[in-house]
DNA sequence: TGTACATCAGTGAACGCGCGTTCACTGATGTAC
DNA sequence: TGTACATCAGTGAACGCGCGTTCACTGATGTAC
C-alpha cells in the first residue's frame, strides 16, 4: 500500500513533473518567484533531489525557456498549416491569432520568454537562440512566400532597405533561410503583435476599458493591408 | 568633524534620498530585486529607518511607480509642446521619439510601469491610475487635435466604432477629454511603439541583428501615414 | 533459484544568506519657561 | 541667557521566514555469480 514507487523506472518521469510543477508555480506566483524548494514541496519531494536532473536552478530556467519558445511556435506552425500553402492571407491570420491565443493561455510563460528577465539570471544565447527563431519561423515563412510571390511590397518599407542595418551572421547561423527584407517585415510585425499582447496580458488596457481581442483583429487586418497593398 | 547631519533639517530630504537610492539599486539590479535593506545599506542606514518614510515595502513601490509615470508623461509633454500647437506631424513625431528616448534611458523604469508585475505586489488601481493615464496624455491630446481639425481618418479603423467597446467611465472620471475614436486610436499606437522599444529593452530584437532606432522611426512615419491619409 | 554486491535516486540535516518587519531604545534638536 | 523637558528620526537587536546548495547517508532496485 505505502510502498515506495519503483524509483528506477520513475528516473525520467521525475525530471518531466519537476518542470510540470515549476510551470505550475509559474502559473500562480509569476516567473521571478520560482523556487526550487516550492517545487519541490508541491512534488512530496526533497529539495536536493531535483539536483539530480538540474545542475541548478539556472539550468531548471533554461529549460523552461527552451520548452516554452517550443511550445510557442509549434501552436503558430500548427496554426499555419490548418490552410494550403498557396493561401497566405489566411495562413497570416492564423498565426496572428495562434500567436495571441498562446499568450493569453499562458500569460506567465510569454512574460518569461519576452517579460522583464529575471534577476540575476541571463539566458545562455547559444543554448537558447535556436528554440526562439524558431517561435518566429512561422511569421518569417509566411513573410517570405509573400516576396517570393511577388506580393510584399516594399514600397510599403521605404527606409527598409536603406536604413536597417541587419547582422545576418547570428539569423544565417541557425538556418534561417528569409532575406533581410522578409526578416525586417516579420520583425516590425512581431513587434505590434507583440505590443498589443504585453500589454494586455500586464492588465495596462483593461483600465481603459478597451476590448484586447477587438483591437487585436483589427491591428491584423491593418497589418495585412498595409504590406499587401502595391 | 565626525558629527552626525542635523537630523530635523534633512527629514525630508531622506524621503527623497530612499526613492533616489531605490532607482539606483533598480537601475542595476531590475526592479523585481529591490530591498528596503539593500536601499538602507547603500545609503549608510539601517532598514528600519526606512519606516519612518514609507509604511512598508509595497508603498514605497507605489511610490516609485507614481514617480515613473510622471517622469515618463512630462518627458513626452515637453517633447510635444517644443512644436507650435497646429504643428501636428510634428507634435506627434516629437512625443513618439521621446517615448522611446525616456524608455531607453530608463529601461528598468519603464520595465516597472509596464512589464512583467513585481511578485506578490499589486499596484492600488486609484492611487497610480492618474498618474498613469497622464502618461499617454500627450499622444492622447495630438490625435485628438487631429480628429478636431478634420485629419484623423476613421475610414482607415472601420472596426473601430462597431467593435470596440469602451468603458468611458474610468477614463473620464479622472479628466480624460478625448473621445472614443481619438482613443481608441491613441491606444493602437501605443501598443505598436510599446512593442517595438519593449522588444529593444528585453534584448529580443539585437540577436537577430536589426537596429532598434531605425525600426523605430519606421514604424512612427508608417503609423503616422496610415491614420492621415484619406 | 538463491545470495552477495554494486548502483544511484532520493533523504535529512546543515551551511550561510538576505529578506520584511517589530520593538524598546537613545540622543540630538527645538521649545517653553 | 540658562535650564528642564518633549519630540521623534534613526538605531540595534531580534523575530521568523524562505532561499540555493553541499554532503554523507540509506535503502530499494537490478545484476552477477
Amino acid at each position: 500500500m505505502s510502498r515506495r514507487p519503483n524509483r528506477r523506472s520513475t528516473t525520467s518521469n521525475l525530471r518531466e513533473r519537476i518542470i510540470a510543477a515549476a510551470w505550475e508555480q509559474i502559473a500562480w506566483e509569476g516567473a521571478p518567484a520560482l523556487s526550487l524548494r516550492a517545487i519541490a514541496r508541491s512534488l512530496h519531494i526533497t529539495a536536493p533531489a531535483i539536483y539530480n536532473y538540474f545542475p541548478d536552478r539556472d539550468a531548471l530556467v533554461t529549460a523552461l525557456i527552451i520548452e516554452a519558445y517550443q511550445s510557442f511556435g509549434d501552436h503558430q506552425l500548427e496554426a499555419r498549416d490548418m490552410f494550403p500553402v498557396e493561401d497566405l492571407n489566411n495562413r497570416f491570420m492564423a498565426i496572428g491569432l495562434a500567436y495571441r491565443t498562446w499568450a493569453i493561455t499562458y500569460p506567465q510563460r510569454y512574460q518569461l520568454i519576452f517579460g522583464t528577465p529575471i534577476p540575476g539570471y541571463s539566458a545562455p544565447f547559444e543554448e537558447v537562440f535556436p528554440s526562439a527563431t524558431r517561435s518566429l519561423s512561422a511569421l518569417v515563412s509566411v513573410m517570405e512566400a509573400y516576396r517570393q510571390a511577388g506580393r510584399l511590397h516594399a514600397e510599403n518599407f521605404p527606409e527598409v532597405r536603406q536604413d536597417f542595418e541587419f547582422d545576418f551572421e547570428s539569423w544565417k547561423k541557425h538556418g534561417g533561410q528569409a532575406d533581410l527584407l522578409s526578416l525586417s517585415v516579420s520583425i516590425l510585425i512581431w513587434a505590434r503583435v507583440h505590443g498589443l499582447v504585453s500589454l494586455e496580458i500586464a492588465g495596462n488596457i483593461p483600465p481603459y476599458g478597451a476590448n484586447g481581442g477587438a483591437l487585436y483583429r483589427y491591428e491584423l487586418e491593418s497589418i495585412k493591408h498595409q504590406f499587401t497593398q502595391p
